[in-house]
DNA sequence: ACCCAGGAAATTC
DNA sequence: GAATTTCATGGG
């Protein structure tokens, strides 16, 4: 069982799924990563140009093919992003081959939740505790060698919780937080799907009704859990950029790909730690 | 002991 | 209203 993608460019697995968007996938020893989508637990691999999803079903491909936004041609993505600035070229030669993944809404909302004030060691740790103990298994799918798969929990379940029972995955005072999301999820006072077409400082405002949702975050759900490519999440790392490597330039000038620049700057800036030593 | 982490809420000025 | 403090937790 699987499914295999044929004449995939502009995709390196290790720079996608480890950049600092999603947070459940887990490279194994042999370069392929094991991961949970949509309640289907998968393993990935590339080779040269093809895309192999060991333990997918057929019937999935379109799924997939979306989540890896194959449809998007990311060369012409990069050649348009590097007239504009010579600085935001060379980040995205640096990892050509980052693709903005089409993750679920509500785990991006939850994990990005998670996210603030946090490290991204921490909060993949987090986000795995949650899907261990609030997620349910997954049975079927890829054979797992280790340990068995959670999906990601539903916003229904977390709905239910109180802001203790979240004590077992130690997300703090953000377990609050958690617990208001998935109840304006859940009862509908947000609806994620909506927000793929309302105008982005509408959606933006829709996000940040859930306490705990700011600017930043809210940013980070649109452009990663609803694919608005047009989204450019500033957080620590990416203002020291913005001032020190583009010279206070206005995002604004990266256009309809912002959020794919951001991704390419954000990337390149963890990657280079010592540009901002001062 | 102290500092910071893909921030945002609560408090204070 | 704008600036500062606090919020759990864990690693350096």
């Amino acid at each position: 069982m699987g499914i295999l993608f044929e004449n995939v460019t502009d995709l390196d697995l290790h720079e996608t799924l480890l950049c600092g968007q999603c947070f459940r996938w887990k490279e194994q020893p042999d370069g392929g990563f094991r991961g949970v989508v949509r309640g289907r637990a998968v393993g990935v691999r590339t080779q040269g140009g093809r895309l192999i999803l060991d333990g997918a079903q057929e019937s999935d491909r379109g799924m997939w093919f979306d989540y890896f936004d194959l449809g998007l041609d990311y060369g012409a993505v990069k050649r348009q992003l590097s007239a504009i600035h010579p600085t935001l070229a060379e980040a995205a030669r640096f990892a050509p081959g980052i693709r903005i993944l089409r993750q679920e809404p509500f785990e991006a909302l939850i994990t990005f939740i998670i996210s603030q004030n946090n490290h991204i060691k921490r909060i993949e740790g987090i986000v795995d505790r949650l899907c261990e103990h609030f997620g349910e298994p997954i049975c079927g799918g890829e054979a797992s060698p280790s340990r068995e798969q959670f999906a990601f929990p539903t916003a229904g379940r977390l709905a239910a919780l109180s802001p203790d029972d979240l004590m077992p995955i130690r997300a703090g005072f953000r377990h609050r937080y958690l617990i208001d999301a998935a109840q304006k999820i859940a009862d509908g006072t947000v609806d994620l799907e909506s927000l793929r077409t309302l105008p982005y400082d509408e959606a933006r405002g829709e996000l940040m009704k859930i306490t705990g949702v700011g600017v930043k975050v809210a940013d980070c759900v649109l452009l990663y859990g609803l694919h608005r490519l047009d989204g450019f999440p500033l957080d620590v790392w990416m203002k020291r950029a913005m001032a020190v490597l583009f010279d206070g330039l206005s995002p604004s000038v990266f256009g309809q790909y912002a959020g794919i620049a951001q991704q390419y700057i954000f990337h390149y800036s963890r990657m280079h730690p010592e540009l901002f030593d001062n």
